[in-house]
DNA sequence: CGGGCCTCCTGGTAGC
DNA sequence: TGCTACCAGGAGGCCC
């Protein structure tokens, strides 16, 4: 599930509920999914300590820890979840808890997963992360406009699905947006990246912004996004909100694709 | 560089 | 009802 909108939706839910609060305790069960820390060294830096703030890239998580211990970083893997909860609420479970950071108010943070295949890391630098990561700028970036989107995807042959999933060039979508976004702009997945019109690739870059807009604005629930979206119908009737038509399912670049035979011909 | 395939892990579900 | 096979919203590695 966690793509950029929905790593962006625990970002503010980290910020509304846990800055600012004195760690009291932490349990850590998250074997095969530490990166750069041991469970015993991430217990001894985030006990008795502040979150600080959170900065986001891509479907990376970074939240500052103290004055200047370093960043704790999430990645959500395909199930990752990070739910908070007050002292007289509760828990929305404690199965697969890989990281809880118990507040001492009484409130809590915690970081759930099923299938490990997320990361729980310690870095000193984020951008020094990102660049050694080689990840791609992040789509809300201040500074990410148009200009920039058609230089990642400069002399970039492969398909466009690919292309856009692909973190090194654009860090933060995943299987789902870009389906929806490509649904939006009436793009068939595998058109080639390097033969796009102009006009389309602004139309890509514009649909990529509304989408992602809308989906923390709906806090990536699909019964609260727009109607005209495909991804509520990915599961369930899987029939185009346009057209009516039903929804071709197809691997593209090894992942489930869901698009509109009807409304998505277009290659370029 | 790009495509296809495999693998990591685990739970849910379609289908028998 | 019970079991199995397969699949899944990520990502790295390998081979061609």
């Amino acid at each position: 599930m966690p793509e950029l909108p929905d790593v962006q939706v625990y970002k503010e839910t980290l910020d509304a509920t846990a800055l600012h609060r004195r760690i009291e305790d932490v349990d850590v069960d998250a074997d095969g999914m530490l990166y750069d820390v041991t469970a015993l060294a991430l217990v001894r830096r985030l006990k008795g300590e502040e979150l600080a703030e959170s900065r986001r890239h891509g479907k990376h998580l970074f939240v500052r820890v103290g004055e200047d211990n370093g960043w704790l970083r999430l990645h959500f893997g395909m199930t990752g979840e990070l739910d908070a909860w007050e002292k007289n609420e509760e828990s929305a479970g404690d199965e697969n808890v890989a990281l809880r950071l118990d507040f001492d108010d009484g409130s809590h943070l915690a970081y759930r997963i099923t299938r490990k295949f997320g990361e729980i890391g310690w870095v000193d630098d984020v951008d020094a992360f990102i660049e050694e990561r080689e990840l791609g700028p992040d789509p809300l970036d201040s500074g990410f406009g148009l200009r920039e989107f058609r230089k990642v995807l400069e002399g970039r042959r492969g398909m466009i699905k690919t292309t856009l999933m692909t973190q090194e060039i654009l860090a933060g979508l995943g299987n789902v947006y870009v389906d929806e976004i490509l649904f939006q702009v009436g793009l068939h997945p595998e058109a080639a990246t390097d033969e796009l019109e102009d006009d389309t690739v602004k139309e890509i870059h514009r649909a990529m912004n509304r989408v992602i807009k809308a989906a923390v604005k709906a806090r990536v629930d699909a019964d609260e996004m727009p109607a005209s979206f495909l991804l509520p119908h990915r599961t369930g009737d899987q029939h185009c909100p346009k057209c009516g038509q039903k929804l071709k399912r197809k691997a593209v670049g090894g992942r489930p694709t869901y698009f509109c035979p009807e409304d998505q011909q277009r290659e370029r």
